[in-house]
RNA sequence: GCCUUAGUAGCUCAGUCGGUUAGAGCGGCGGACUGUUAAUCCGUAGGUCGUAGGUUCGAGCCCUACCUGAGGCGCCA
């Protein structure tokens, strides 16, 4: 038995006169005397004061940078102007050395494409820590903002039969052995030997059976890792990210923009509640690197600037259409200064979302009533509008800035017969479809629904400018060390 | 997948017009100091300049190919 308390605990005054045993990691040993020292539950560490006079000079020479140990001893008001509290140790015993002459982490800022490499150390800085526990902390709040309202946490499956969606390339899931797999007669792969039956790949979406829920339940949301296996290399895109999707039986387009606005500001002020360290932290992290860039390439405003203007302030809602004509009337268009021209019945550039987002509105965007022609199948066909030139879906997309797109989302087409012929205008297999069909053939509702990439979400409030900086492990193309 | 850019000490970088023995800060190591807050001060050891070719009297620097990283675009969340 450790019998140990938590640095948070103490640090919160808990221990004060108090005889007590801590366990952590070193982030600085000062004068062979002061030891910071973390444990995680807290963003501060706690200064520990070694009797250096009365410890054993082997014992010293082993508290090093990152090395683990555990102190023992009282819990005083500290003398020093840095801290409230410090532990006067009369004890300190050596848990894990860590020899500073081949340990790659060192007390300096190093790149984050140098940790990156590091990715087993990475969560001892004091920046990665801070991106961790917000990340649980976002986590735990999409399960209570759902709960809270009567939502139901809806499981779809990672290995997924239907290649219906078309959201990107995926990962193919199978036993068969990729040397000699079995053939058919006309030399095929017998996908029917495999260990389904049939050939599966990892999901690129739970929402279709999310729809399942949301017919039989009313309100669910899916939470959970998907996978795409397009060769992206961006700073917003990974091969295996986790997404929240809530299907809601009985909402209509415009209610699920109401949800969406909603989840997104109660997620930031869960975290600006709760994380107030970690976030003042980020903030300076962030600020420090901007300063290093030239004046034009800075963000407008820093880390808790936005945050806290995001939550206070409505998101801009417009059409697909009233977009199109914003960016044809702006200047960086009639200069010329856009690489795509902006034009009714193409999709919106990540240029021309940015302009939307960072110049024009300057907060974020929910754009809807895209063109039907670049949207997926199940998107609810919208009645014409003689006032836009073509046939639009009823979707939806909240943008960002700094990050983009991080919520696409839409009414689902519940009617039959719209539905099916959307299926076979994009050449879909209707049959692979079936139970989905189905849906709209017995106790069909209307409903909708979104997709929130939770890694872009989580970059957004932590400020980080790499998506593969707020997922432990990142999976991204040739990139799957750990 | 396309475009751009970079690779020099453990880390972050400098290295002039192609010219002698490749530099700095931090980190490490040795010492001093001992109520410090990225402690401070003194000293010291670290490099096949990403890899393979080529041009040249001479290449860290120029050329070619490859590898790796980063940024942008596309795809999207």
């Amino acid at each position: 038995m450790f019998n140990r308390v938590e640095i948070a605990d103490v640090l919160a005054g808990k221990y004060l006169n108090q005889e007590i045993t801590v366990c952590g990691w070193v982030r600085a040993f000062r004068n062979n005397r002061f030891v910071a020292l973390f444990d995680g539950s807290d963003f501060k560490t706690l200064q520990v004061v070694v009797d250096f006079e009365n410890t054993d000079e082997s014992v010293l020479k082993k508290i090093s940078f990152h090395a683990c140990i555990k102190a023992s001893g009282k819990l005083v008001e500290s003398q020093g102007a840095g801290q409230n509290y410090e532990l006067l140790a009369d004890s300190v015993e050596i848990l894990g050395e860590s020899n500073p002459e081949i340990y790659p982490m060192q007390p300096k800022q190093q790149s984050m494409e140098f940790l990156r490499e590091k990715a087993h150390f990475r969560m001892r800085t004091q920046t990665f820590a801070a991106v961790f526990r917000i990340r649980h902390g976002v986590a735990f709040a999409i399960h209570k903002f759902f709960n809270d309202k009567g939502y139901f946490y809806h499981l779809s499956p990672s290995v997924a039969a239907s290649d219906a969606e078309g959201a990107g390339e995926m990962f193919r899931v199978t036993t068969l052995d990729v040397n000699k797999p079995p053939r058919t007669e006309s030399g095929e792969i017998d996908w029917s030997e495999d260990f389904f039956g049939r050939a599966t790949n990892l999901t690129v979406s739970g929402q279709l059976e999310a729809e399942i829920g949301a017919l039989s339940l009313g309100k669910v949301y899916t939470f959970g890792p998907t996978f795409r296996a397009e060769n992206s290399n961006t700073t917003r895109h990974l091969a295996e990210f986790w997404m929240i999707e809530p299907e809601v039986a009985f909402f209509d387009i415009f209610d699920n923009m109401n949800l969406a606005e909603e989840f997104c500001k109660y997620l930031i002020n869960y975290i600006l509640q709760n994380f107030p360290d970690d976030i003042a932290f980020l903030d300076k992290r962030l600020q420090d690197e901007q300063n290093k860039l030239p004046q034009d390439q800075r963000r407008a405003m820093g880390l808790l600037d936005t945050l806290k203007f995001v939550v206070e302030n409505d998101f801009e809602r417009i059409t697909y259409t009233e977009a199109v004509k914003i960016l044809r009337d702006s200047k960086p268009f009639k200069k010329g200064k856009f690489e795509f021209e902006p034009s009714w019945g193409k999709d919106l550039q990540a240029e021309h979302e940015r302009y939307l987002v960072e110049k024009h509105f300057q907060k974020p965007v929910i754009v809807r009533n895209y063109p039907k022609a670049i949207k997926a199948f199940y998107m609810r066909q919208n009645e014409r509008d003689p006032d836009v030139p073509g046939e639009t879906v009823a979707a939806m997309d909240v943008l960002f800035p700094g990050i983009g797109e991080v919520i696409g989302g839409s009414q689902r087409e519940e009617r039959l017969e719209k539905l099916r012929a959307r299926i076979h205008e994009m050449h879909l297999p209707e049959e692979d479809l079936w139970w989905y069909l189905d849906l709209r053939r017995f106790g069909g509702a209307p409903h909708a629904g979104f997709g929130l990439g939770f890694e872009r979400m989580v970059q957004f409030i932590t400020g980080m400018g790499n998506i593969r900086d707020v997922i432990p492990f990142p999976r991204a193309p040739g990139s799957a060390e750990f």
